[in-house]
DNA sequence: GTAAAATAATACGTAACACAAACTAATGTC
DNA sequence: GACATTAGTTTGTGTTACGTATTATTTTAC
């Protein structure tokens, strides 16, 4: 009888909670002087090297967006980018020294933050947390081709 | 035990879930032919007409960016600006009929493709997600008011 | 082997958004 | 009435995002 109220409910939580979750990412990021979006490519760069393309695709960006974001992150000494022999047309992007040292801080800073918001939880709680958070399927399981090449 | 790793990997799962949701948040929006931000304000307005002030403060904008949100609306017709008899310098913002039957279909969108995304979870599960989330602390309740300058 | 199609990345133009600072107008206070 | 305060807008800068066009390099077709 209440599933209807319920439902709305959850809704209301799980958007609260994840614009939360965001402005956590967000606070971050401006912690260390980079924008949100600065921040997801620093992070998904962390493991590989991706050309622009694949990086976009990560990002759900498109190519001349990442471009730009690639321009600023290059202009202040965050990321190189790597000419491809395989592919002279082809660009990898690669995380420099300091760019992946500003990568791991936020990273870091991110875990702290949601560690400080998950505190009032039981360990039962965040298990199931865990554990619902990770069933709630995937929509788009195509979107992510590994890059292989 | 393992808690360091189910640490990290609650984040990972915590990260990821929210992002799918800012998704479907974005792309509710984006059906219906807004920007998130500007459905954010639609869904906001659906219960009151707060000042501008209220709702830069309610969005977490600045007064400058609330009043360009604005503005746009206000150019598709979305909104109404109601000068206050009370303070000549106050503006109460309204949503317009058609803004009204926006923010309720874009609102309506975004139940459904969350009550999608949590299809695969048990009902149980449903309710123990709820609990967590709604514990998670609301760190802004009252936190910071006003920025105020 | 060369011409045509496809691909990778960039350049350019446009627009939404966000912020800060300066400005206007109306309230309040003394 | 002078003066600070408040509400909202305007102006300027920067980031991000998109679409389109362009350039350079494959890849394919003939």
């Amino acid at each position: 009888m209440t599933n209807e109220a319920d439902a709305a409910a959850l809704v209301e939580v799980l958007t609260r909670a994840s614009a939360r979750i965001q402005r956590a990412l967000d606070r971050s990021a401006a912690e260390h002087g980079v924008s949100p979006t600065q921040a997801r490519m620093l992070s998904a760069l962390r493991d590989g090297a991706p050309t622009m393309n694949e990086l976009a695709g990560q990002l759900g960006l498109d190519k001349s967006s990442a471009s730009g974001l690639i321009d600023r992150a290059q202009v202040r000494g965050l990321v190189r980018r790597v000419p491809s022999q395989r592919d002279r047309r082809s660009v990898r992007v690669r995380l420099t020294g300091p760019g992946r040292e500003l990568a791991a801080e936020i990273d870091s800073l991110v875990a702290s933050e949601l560690a400080t918001m998950l505190e009032p939880l039981a360990t039962g709680q965040r298990s199931a947390l865990a554990s619902a958070l990770g069933q709630l399927s995937a929509p788009d399981q195509s979107a992510c081709a590994r890059p292989g090449s």
